[in-house]
DNA sequence: AGGCCGACTTAACACAGGTTGGCGCACGTT
DNA sequence: AACGTGCGCCAACCTGTGTTAAGTCGGCCT
């Protein structure tokens, strides 16, 4: 079975039966597991590592002194954590599992090893790159503009798409490990309310969840609701 | 005088005189002006150039069809607005002036060209991507989770080491040319809500703000009302 | 089976921040 | 000088979301 990353990939950028080996390869040493709740790299930790999410979900998040955390980024599998991590200097967040974890390390020479001479290699990395900041900037946006029911909506239709990609959804139906407090963060609300605006989705019809499993009822009523535009996540 | 991208870069980066030379080229070619308001880049466009600021304000922001926008950056003299464009595909937002900007275009094979045998010069590329992207996640970390007085103190934290870092603020003091509701924007609030917040910030003693200029008066409390930590800028 | 624990759910109340609308000042235009 | 316009400022009121504090449900261990 190929790893995530790969499966993501392979819909975007035209690999030889040598690139997606190499690809392949990033995700095959050093296999680690990590608890939920554990930290893959800590907030002030000067990384040497990259890593690859082959099973779990996992976040970038930063702490405040006070306790408050802010999430500020969803790492499925087939997320890379830092494909460029070489240029990196001490990390500013931490990144952190949120249910159980399998990861792979990655070496910096390893990428570059994998780099070279494969510019469809490199292609995958910058795609990466790309698709993360274009999320984050929906992010932002969403923060900063959306009511929390729309929020909500669009972090759904996201999740979705990107869950999609890495063949993890069933259908209209995804997995949603994730608990309310930590969807809290991630959106910048209290888990009470978040409570709240699921009810108001459910009973609205347009989404069910039931044991971490998340069904969507009604998409394009979902994407209305979310203001959401696929555009941003460089499908295709 | 050299352009504002290769002051901030010289303070972290080794530069030859070539490469300061090739860098300070960057900016002299197709130097053009937009005035206050106007896109420079549209949120549907296609971007086959990439530019430098070279003097004003301008931001990436995303409109949402019923009108409500987000600032999702502020791009300030010395900012590229996107180092390794020629990746790039279909714009998920816009850049636009907030005050009258003078830009340079910067062609992708000048990019390629300014690279290539200059590993100083590639490094300042990417100090510049990493450097955005840490403030992307500060950011959504601001709008997510502090509160109004906190997030405007830490803009003007984040502000005031920016426009250091290019020369532009006089000590204590910094230029300040946008409009309230510019703020609320970037804020992720009303522009009545920053000004009570701002005048808040005011009485408190900690900054004073006239005729678009703003002064830091206590430039501890301001850190530490905005849960401000320089590292993420990875200065030095 | 019983008990425990973590996560979800709900309700009552509080407050930060949004909304609306009005006033005044500083500038630029004529 | 008169006028318009854009922006800062302010007050009154309203509402979405936060707070606190109880429940309840379901899965897991013994």
């Amino acid at each position: 079975m190929e790893n995530p990353f790969v499966r993501k990939m392979e819909r975007h950028v035209r690999l030889a039966p040598e690139d997606r080996a190499v690809l392949d390869g990033l995700g095959r040493l050093h296999v680690r597991h990590v608890a939920a709740r554990q930290d893959i790299e800590g907030q002030q930790s000067d990384p040497y590592h990259t890593h690859l999410i082959l099973d779990g979900w996992a976040c970038r998040y930063k702490q405040f002194p006070d306790g408050r955390r802010a999430i500020v980024a969803l790492l499925l599998p087939g997320d890379l954590c830092d494909p460029f991590v070489f240029r990196r200097a001490r990390m500013d967040h931490a990144i952190g599992a949120l249910t159980p974890v399998t990861v792979a390390r990655i070496a910096p020479d390893q990428i570059g090893e994998a780099i070279r001479g494969r510019p469809a290699v490199e292609e995958c990395l910058w795609r990466e790159l790309l698709a993360a900041t274009a999320i984050h900037r929906e992010w932002i946006a969403s923060v900063g503009r959306r009511s929390a029911i729309e929020r909500l909506a669009h972090l759904f239709c996201e999740l979705h798409l990107r869950l999609t990609r890495v063949g993890l959804a069933d259908g209209m139906t995804l997995p949603m490990p994730v608990t309310q407090p930590d969807l809290a963060d991630a959106l910048g609300q209290t888990s009470v309310h978040i409570n709240r605006t699921l009810k108001e989705l459910r009973t609205g019809g347009l989404v069910a969840l039931r044991s971490r499993r998340l069904t969507i009822r009604d998409l394009d009523g979902l994407r209305e609701r979310g203001l959401f535009d696929p555009a941003y996540l460089q499908l295709s």
